[in-house]
DNA sequence: GTAACTACTATACTTTAGTATACCAGTATA
DNA sequence: TATACTGGTATACTAAAGTATAGTAGTTAC
């Protein structure tokens, strides 16, 4: 069966209507995921880069959330072996793909504000 | 100015880009909003018919989580002077604009389980 | 008269999310 | 020799989210 078939078939069965947004959710929600994705949206950024560019979060906050993008399959992590080591963090293919969704919430916030 | 070009425009900036979509994420976030609000869709419902349809979730949280999202114009709550009393609640105009976002979402989750 | 229906609210608790602060090893710069 | 850079981890805490259980008032059916 196609997936454009299977999308359709699922969206008419609320259980699974919910439990498929329940996934997307769960990996963008939280205080922080937002601003990492965001920051990785246009460009890969290494750790001090993101804390800098996201301001107020917590290096603990960063690593877990790191690690959980990048469970998720939102992220990879690249390990150079410089000196002192340069490690970066950029969005996979399905991380990218997050973009159209987010564009859609953006446009429900915006127009929901009115 | 359009609110199709305002649009346009805030997708470029990042600050606010990320504030329209926490907008978006704070009213579908926590653990039944998206239940409640996919009971919602096709039709409406009265307090325990929610209750019955959901689950497992308790009067105080039903009770809040309608309150939460009557707050912020997303359903819309009806008394009805009936013995006993009848309460509805249902989508409003904006709810209804969710269900776009939410089929995005719902596409994005199932793509990336795959 | 007692059980069940309507739509909730109150109190007290647990669990999860997030914060604050300090620290690690190794290298480069002033 | 001291400071700052790299990318984190450890411990202890607070705040927010959610759960469990009981109870409210009024009406109706058995």
């Amino acid at each position: 069966m196609e997936t454009s078939t299977k999308i359709e078939e699922l969206k008419r069965c609320s259980v699974q209507y919910v439990l498929a947004l329940r996934d997307t959710l769960n990996v963008i929600s939280g205080k922080w995921k937002l601003s990492i994705i965001g920051s990785l949206l246009y460009r890969k950024m290494r750790f001090k880069e993101l804390q800098r560019n996201i301001g107020k979060i917590s290096p603990r906050m960063l690593s877990k959330e790191l690690k959980d993008l990048e469970a998720n399959g939102i992220i990879k992590r690249t390990i150079y072996d410089t000196t002192p080591v340069t490690v970066e963090y950029e969005l996979t293919e399905s991380g990218m793909r997050l973009h159209t969704a987010l564009d859609v919430m953006v446009t429900w916030g915006i127009e929901h504000r009115e």
